[in-house]
DNA sequence: GTCTATATTCTGATAGAC
DNA sequence: GTCTATCAGAATATAGAC
């Protein structure tokens, strides 16, 4: 690429047509997302889109995997470190995944959509990425079962999962309709999600001892 | 409409059409469906699509509507229901939904993507539908709690209506998600929806005691 | 009602001046 | 690097024969 000594600077052109990719490709997707839009809400022609990324599919590739990257960032370093336990782990990771949706609440539905239309090959890559760390953490789980730090009864490995990401995760896909139907505001759902932080590892606690 | 003698008939022309947008739409959103696919799934000519409903738009828009319906299909009745005690209610509610979407997984996130991009007035014509059966709920669920027939402590209004929602109907948003990571197949992902039907409100009584 | 052919608009991408 | 003008192909919609 030869404008890399630029990259990252604000106020690039280059970064321009980015951010608002970025805006209007999470938001409404690659089909919805018009070439045009782009170019308007960056301020700059359409032309340039093309000078810069060649593609609409380039550029989308490129948001996609930066918006996948920030989506699991983080998580796998802290899945690999050898200190913490396990339920401190987990406490950690819905507290990042909680802080993150709250700066960025269209992630989780683009991820979902676009893996869902594009399992391509470098998703499944991405993938491949985060599955040593999650294997780490899958063996240490099992570890502490073992050894009887987890008590028993555990639960279901699938259900903890669903449970876990579905208690994280789904009250920003649902953003719309639970605001509606609460009637709150911005300021409140985050409140409630900032309230979820602590309520949701002591929930999944809770849950453990149902059969 | 001329052809509203054949309403519901299977195999009929405007039947077939119907149903490949329905199964097109459902699956990809509006934008990354063409009229061409839809043709080409039903089986007939292009020409023949705006014939029946003279436009991509409308044809979406009665889409749309029939997902929604589907979507609350059953419940507004079930909440207006004068015996059901609140519990009852709730466990036929996620009952009834983990069967619906065990036949039709990909009405939330179209229904979830819908709302996000088309607040339209239809949809709140909708919502406001369902809205007499969930205040009478919720007018229910006030007096049982006042009346000591729920137990205290009660969790927040917010937080049980996303955990109930998030843990329903969650999994089959991120189904995909889900299958690869804990690698098993469709049947086994509607075995473990099945067992959920019992789960979730044992769950979500054990969670009432976390405060 | 159904088809073929065609009109019309939209959209991604490029050529070429500055 | 940036713009205007324009092209080529895709996609929606319609005309008109049968």
């Amino acid at each position: 690429m030869a404008t890399k000594t630029k990259k990252g600077k604000d106020g690039t052109t280059e970064q321009k047509i980015k951010e608002a990719a970025r805006k209007l490709f999470t938001q409404k997707g690659f089909a919805a997302t018009k070439t045009r839009d782009i170019a308007n809400e960056a301020g700059i022609n359409l032309a340039l889109l093309n000078y810069y990324f060649r593609s609409k599919e380039k550029l989308f590739d490129i948001i996609m995997s930066e918006n996948l990257e920030q989506f699991i960032r983080g998580v796998a370093v802290l899945m690999l470190d050898e200190k913490a336990s396990v339920s401190e782990k987990l406490e950690k990771l819905i507290s990042i995944y909680i802080d993150m949706l709250t700066q960025e609440p269209d992630l989780p539905i683009f991820i979902i959509n676009t893996l869902r239309n594009n399992p391509s090959e470098m998703v499944i890559k991405m993938n491949a990425e985060i599955g040593a760390a999650r294997d780490f953490f899958e063996k240490q789980i099992k570890r502490e079962i073992k050894s009887g730090k987890i008590p028993q009864p555990v639960m279901d490995p699938f259900h903890l999962i669903a449970n876990m990401i579905g208690l994280t995760i789904f009250p920003f896909v649902a953003r719309p309709l639970l605001m509606r139907r609460a009637n709150i505001n911005d300021k409140q759902f985050n409140a409630y999600m900032q309230e979820r932080k602590t309520l949701i590892p002591k929930w999944l606690m809770a849950m453990q001892n149902i059969k």
